[in-house]
DNA sequence: GACTTGATTGAACCGCCATTCAAAATTCGT
DNA sequence: ACGAATTTTGAATGGCGGTTCAATCAAGTC
């Protein structure tokens, strides 16, 4: 039947899954768990509990708990690094279209939870490391993507501007949007977040953008 | 003589100090410590360390580390506050000059160990509700001064734009490239940041600024 | 059906840390 | 100078959490 038994209603797994399924379910519960309690109170009795099973399996799993961030941490960044390359190849090859891609793409995300742990493990200094370890290249790659997009956009748009000043603007304010959306103490709806985020691009690329979105030609 | 006899280099204090001035030194220690080792690492043992004191003496002026903590978000959030609030009034009342020094009073705050501390309360979802009740607060009045000043600025410059989205972008960006020059992987140099943040006011306001601040008429 | 292998459990162990507290030190009032 | 009040110390306490491990259990193999 493979019923879910957990009382957290958390998927549970069969006893003798796949190594790799059962892992998976470790980490998205610790996914869920640093995002409900935060770094400082995640355990692995409570990962575990979580998960449905027993305390000792999370170490049988991964040994020490610093693995378990670790492997969870990456995790984190390939989920996202996949998301929005899977968006940029669906957008093909006009650069406003690339742009408009990679602005939903950070809308469309759906676990706020993925987010608030990503939050956590940036957040505190004794990580950063880590962080930079497991993250690093996603990240290099993430702004490169924008800056590139960014760039064409200027050469092919006729924008004067230094595209890398553009793309960091654009991003950051995607990324701090998204962030105020979580945790601001009077959030403002999804729709407005997006709207500033085109607005910045409209600011950016008045031709090609609007609030709205992309300006049809 | 009061000399530093503290093996940190963290200064010391005569004993029987007054009490407002021990805890503020308990306090700095406490976002030393906190910006060093991260919250989970920060036990009330190294934060006396730093501090040159025994142990207890960190109980016997909070009680609780949870109050520490509070105390010390407290503390930054009000720093913080009086930072650019000072930055405001030495402004005048030219909404370009105003803008102008809230961009730069961003950029003038002088210890990293404050930014570093302030992100693991903020990072962490389990002071979540201990960070909004410190800082909530001041935040609003932060967001405020930047819609205020912008709208300002929009309407007596003839802009035609929503000053809040504005705001918002310009805040947003400022915070984000703040953050960026203390942790990415290959952090670029404070001038740059700086630059990106003047970029974004030109590109918002571009008949009163460039990439170099405000444009002088 | 025995046997091997691997997964899972739950209890025991160990160290760390917040808290408490009694004693010592220091300051203050007189 | 003496006693009271306050500050500071350092050790004791208790609980919590990561790790280890022997026992149990499930699945595949011969």
């Amino acid at each position: 039947m493979n019923e879910n038994h957990s009382k957290t209603g958390f998927k549970s797994l069969p006893r003798k899954a796949p190594r790799d399924l059962r892992r998976e379910q470790l980490i998205e519960a610790t996914i869920v768990t640093v995002a409900r309690r935060g770094l400082a109170q995640t355990t692995l009795s409570e990962v575990a509990r979580t998960a449905g099973v027993s305390h000792g399996l999370v170490n049988f799993h991964f040994q020490t708990k610093d693995r378990l961030m670790a492997d969870t941490l990456s995790y984190l960044s390939e989920q996202h690094r996949r998301h929005w390359e899977a968006a940029l190849d669906a957008a093909g090859p006009d650069p406003a279209q690339r742009l408009r891609a990679l602005i939903l793409a950070e809308f469309s995300e759906n676990a706020p939870e993925v987010l608030t742990a990503w939050c956590a493990f940036w957040g505190e200094a004794q990580n950063r490391p880590l962080y930079l370890e497991q993250c690093g290249a996603n990240d290099r790659a993430y702004n490169q993507a924008f800056e590139e997009t960014c760039g064409a956009l200027a050469r092919e748009g006729g924008y004067q501007m230094d595209a890398r000043h553009a793309a960091r603007v654009l991003r950051l304010t995607i990324e701090g949007v998204w962030l105020e959306l979580m945790f601001s103490a009077q959030p403002y709806p999804r729709e407005e977040a997006q709207q500033t985020a085109f607005f910045c691009a409209a600011k950016l690329f008045p031709r090609h953008f609007g609030v709205d979105g992309l300006i049809s030609r």
